[in-house]
DNA sequence: TATAATACCTATAAGGGCTATGTATATAGC
DNA sequence: GCTATATACATAGCCCTTATAGGTATTATA
């Protein structure tokens, strides 16, 4: 039954921290959109990874409300669309930051 | 700006914590929907309660699964309609507490 | 008697992520 | 040379989740 399985309960995580753990990666280094998802696998086990289909309308998204900021790059004749963050989505990442490190304290108070 | 708003932030933690702390608090006890809303506010600082909007349709949508049952009963001659939890819905949120409990990990170790 | 709190419900809209699909280059193995 | 995999980008259509705004009705309080 799909609320009794580890699927169900990711993909609903994922609804609301893809965007958080993008902002995150971005608050240390720039990087390219296909790096970003595998960062994001990489720190969270795979969990809130997001898909293509989602991260790159949500870069654009960043891009457009100044978030990050786009420069496009060219490694091996190949095109990289390089993403780094902004004043403003540092701030963004700061108040994501707050807002999911209380709500993280809640749920371990109600586990625990 | 929007995603430097708690209220934005808070609303996407919303989209997907919902669920997991309105089984959290019927995992332990019964309840009816009005006071399902206030434990959930009262044990997450209002940030993850569920609008009636949303927790009714929830409810419906638990019971259709047989993840809690519904009794219903009359106090001062008003319906109240009680959820208790069933074993399924006990089998959900053990699960759902897992995925929630590693992610809230990765979150705080994003942020510290 | 008016207001707030309690208690339920639903239709419509807005906002997320996913799947499937498409394009294209680089690299590794055979 | 050929093939499979990884890299790298992008979008349309779908489904899911919550919110907003509206509705009904009783109880308690001022």
């Amino acid at each position: 039954m799909k609320y009794e399985s580890q699927e169900y309960w990711a993909s609903l995580i994922k609804m609301s921290l893809s965007r958080f753990f993008i902002l995150h990666v971005l608050h240390s280094q720039s990087l390219h959109g296909y790096e970003i998802t595998k960062q994001v696998a990489a720190i969270t086990n795979g969990c809130c990874a997001p898909t293509e289909g989602s991260l790159y309308p949500v870069l654009k998204e960043f891009v457009n409300n100044d978030l990050v900021r786009l420069e496009v790059e060219f490694v091996g004749g190949r095109e990289r669309k390089v993403y780094t963050i902004t004043d403003s989505g540092q701030r963004a990442y700061a108040v994501a930051g707050k807002a999911w490190g209380e709500v993280a304290a809640y749920i371990l108070a109600a586990i625990k």
